[in-house]
DNA sequence: GGGATATATTTCGACATCGAATCATTCGAC
DNA sequence: GTCGAATGATTCGATGTCGAAATATATCCC
């Protein structure tokens, strides 16, 4: 039993389910997480901005917020230390000067490309568990339940 | 479509899936964790100790790791602030003096019986986009997909 | 066109988080 | 009984994360 909480079941059974989901997100990205750092010295946030900039092309910091659902102090942050490793670099918006535009270097790349299919290969291997059918089932679940919150 | 990836279509599926779950655990802590720090001023771990704290008594320092899925140096510091703002306190163990053994104060322990109400209303709130079926099949995948990969 | 307002980014202070190194204490082997 | 290994906690340095305040630039309205 996960959950200790006495009150109405409707809220027993929640709880239950929530403490449920964010465990097997917590499992899988004690995996995940790890391995970015250990194998290519990428945390979480620096590989997800290098992930959009692959797949959108060059984006301005403000861009790069919405993509990764983080707070515009701290993409600041994570661009300062992956131009820092010569990953991205920062120009300047000519139409609007008060934009920053980031773009992948050759290196950064060069470093996501083999990242990418590694880290996929371990998500793919860890659901694994799940048949195809049960995983359409969770993600339809969690699409459901996460977009009725973003209200 | 979430994924861009290319790959075969089991990998792409699990990476879809995978995407879902962690945007819906995103999405119900975007509320959930500034309400805790705007109601009660706690952390999401300050709340996770002290909510330990409520359901097994005392721990040492050494349980709170297992408890709250996080390292020791974290659980130090998570400690250090709970206990500077009154909420625990650290008495060394007798038996094992290598030992903290960390306590909620009455400050503490009223602090938590009134957010704990009040966090599960939201995350019931929340979950009631599923129906309890639904929450059941959900929780039921989740538990299978984490519990699997704790190997 | 100049001043008020809005937007993009940065800075700052606080907290979380990890791993590695360190310290204190305990335990085990001899 | 003592020395070395193991264990619990802390410290340290790096990164992430937020919100609030500051800064720079753009836009709007008169």
């Amino acid at each position: 039993m996960p959950t200790h909480y006495k009150g109405p079941p409707d809220h027993v059974l929640a709880l239950d389910t929530f403490i449920k989901l964010a465990r097997s997100v917590n499992a899988m990205q004690a995996i995940l997480i790890p391995g970015l750092q250990r194998d290519f010295g990428l945390t979480e946030s620096q590989f997800a901005v290098l992930e959009a900039l692959v797949h959108l092309g060059a984006l301005s910091q403000g861009q790069l917020c919405q993509k990764i659902l983080r707070s515009g102090s701290n993409v600041t942050t994570v661009v300062d230390n992956l131009e820092r490793d010569g990953l991205v670099t920062r120009q300047r918006d000519e139409a609007d000067r008060r934009v920053q535009i980031v773009e992948l270097t050759e290196k950064g790349r060069a470093l996501v490309d083999s990242a990418v299919p590694v880290h996929v290969e371990r998500v793919a291997r860890a659901m694994q568990v799940l048949s195809p059918d049960e995983q359409r089932e969770l993600g339809r679940l969690c699409r459901k339940l996460g977009t009725a919150i973003a209200l």
